[in-house]
DNA sequence: AGGGGAGATGAGAAGGATTCGCAATCTTGA
DNA sequence: TCAAGATTGCGAATCCTTCTCATCTCCCCT
């Protein structure tokens, strides 16, 4: 099972064009298996599980690398360090409890609809955007 | 003239509660004047013309006992440094220019509708929001 | 299968932004 | 005007992230 794991990640990584390591497998598991949006040193720690060889500077590194190839998505919630998650998936948005600090994911397609419109208004084509909605759970 | 902006500025400061001091009037005067989203740096030297005493560790505690009273909002645009405007206007969210890092203001009543909708259907109260598009001026 | 070279790594130092600690200095309300 | 308490400047400390560099790996080529 594990060598299933492997085989999808690896065959992710080989497919971006970025060369294969120990490292990265182990760390773009961690981002697959995730159900949060950890920040580096979480990742770290989870990493070092599967191989205890990671480290910190190697964990920047391969979200860089993988920011860059689209694979990742790097969030910047509350300004306390970045956040990551897989970009895998379609295009999706936050609402963060700011009670909890627990991190929602929304979807919603007059959203995208609308920003397209807003953007062409201004005469710009969107490259991505970030909407986060920062609330409380209504009791 | 910058008497009648310190006396509105100084208003600005009781009306919230907050002692009023002479770093804290230029501080506030630099955020009026600004017509761009300013960096802690930025301001420290805007507010160094104004008052050559104000230190960069008070701009940082100013900005922060004027978030908190709700006069000043914070922006992380690109991870590199928050950036500040006043609150005091209407709501508006932000567009960033990609190639030029120019910051865009603009407003659509209904995002602010659609907000409030999404965060009802997801049983949240919103306390605010963050919507920011990047991209590239169109040829 | 093995060698070589570009690319990736670990460890710690360096960097940038922000916050803290503390003694000296202001503000404010009485 | 005074005292109490808040605010300040300075530099040190902290946090997150990136960089440096010697060493190690991956992957292409034979």
């Amino acid at each position: 099972m594990s060598g299933n794991e492997d085989e999808t990640a690896e065959a992710d990584l080989r497919a971006e064009g970025v060369r294969v390591t120990r490292q990265r497998l182990a760390i773009l598991q961690v981002l697959r298996e995730a159900t949060d949006h950890p920040r580096a040193d979480d990742i770290l720690l989870r990493a070092k599980g599967i191989d205890p060889s990671v480290s910190l500077a190697t964990v920047y590194r391969t979200l860089g690398v993988l920011e860059k190839a689209g694979t990742v998505l790097r969030n910047e919630f509350d300004g306390s360090g970045a956040r990551y998650e897989l970009a895998n998936s379609a295009h999706h948005d936050h609402l963060i409890d700011l009670d909890t600090g627990e991190v929602m994911e929304f979807r919603s397609d007059r959203i995208e609809r609308l920003q397209a419109e807003i953007a062409a208004e201004l005469g710009y084509d969107i490259e991505w955007h970030r909407f986060e909605i920062y609330g409380r759970k209504r009791q």
